[in-house]
DNA sequence: CAGTATTGTTATGCTTAATAATAGTTATAG
DNA sequence: CTATAACTATTATTAAGCATAACAATACTG
């Protein structure tokens, strides 16, 4: 418990403070330190939650579209929907119209799964950001809006 | 250039919208994939660069000191190193108080790239985010600095 | 029908990051 | 002084995340 930081020259990030991405990547990693934490008692990744969450709100979407949405190749999806299919939290539905594509359902297991992880993550965000007011984290989000529409 | 959103239905991640870090983690993602791009051509990873900008910054630091720093474990900052030095981008040398460590400290080349990609990484951001007002961005990085410190 | 595009998949590689184990060196307690 | 603990750098291994190329089955288009 001594103060070992005494004797330790301290370290400076004077130039890559300078980068707005700095302080991105460091605050991000807080936050996803928290929500892995969070996510692991369920067992779920970040990927796999981010899919279940997807498709529980947009129920019926094919992989190629969920791909898309969540930023990914399709060929990495693969592996994620084959994880969250054998644990039976979401089918893979054929389609009527179109052979080659599956329509992703979640089943009952993954309603509840989600249900329950989304009361788990909202409070630990919740409770991480307790010390930030409100207001600021509004403001946080209208800018990084802004950055992600970088036209 | 077909408008191929017509027939294809919207998906919606509101739930997910509903969270900080998803904010955070898209945001990032614009700046990662340019700082990528960036770096690209000077042949160097975020990682690896990040570690030559520190130890420019603070010269004669040991490996356990930037491992530190930069939030990684010892044993991924070996192969960083490893590189920078191959490169002859920056050198190894014993200290003579202390056997085990090793000061690290930029070589001529070193410091040239450098100043080469911090002129280049600057530009890229600025010009990344040259549709947000400064203001926003100072008010962004304050927000994320009180993420950050999470006490 | 022929050629092309799309969907899902397999295989593969790269980057980032964590853990366990080890050798050499230094510090400390008895 | 010696045994033990701690520290530095390293090697090996593993896994997550993400990208590309290639392919089979199916659908679309001229």
């Amino acid at each position: 418990m001594g103060n070992k930081a005494v004797n330790e020259p301290l370290i400076s990030d004077k130039t890559l403070r300078t980068f707005v991405g700095y302080h991105l990547k460091r605050s991000f990693n807080v936050i996803q330190s928290d929500l892995i934490e969070t996510l692991r008692p369920f067992d779920l990744r970040m990927l796999t939650y981010t899919a279940l969450v997807l498709i529980v709100d947009n129920p019926g979407l094919n992989q190629s579209r969920l791909a898309q949405v969540m930023d990914i190749e399709r060929p990495n999806l693969v592996i994620v929907i084959d994880e969250l299919e054998e644990r039976e939290l979401i089918t893979r539905d054929r389609v009527p119209g179109d052979r080659r594509s599956y329509a992703l359902h979640p089943t009952e297991a993954g309603l509840v799964l989600y249900e329950r992880t989304l009361e788990a993550v909202t409070q630990h965000e919740k409770l991480l950001l307790a010390h930030v007011e409100p207001d600021k984290l509004k403001d946080l989000v209208n800018i990084l809006n802004l950055i992600k529409s970088t036209t």
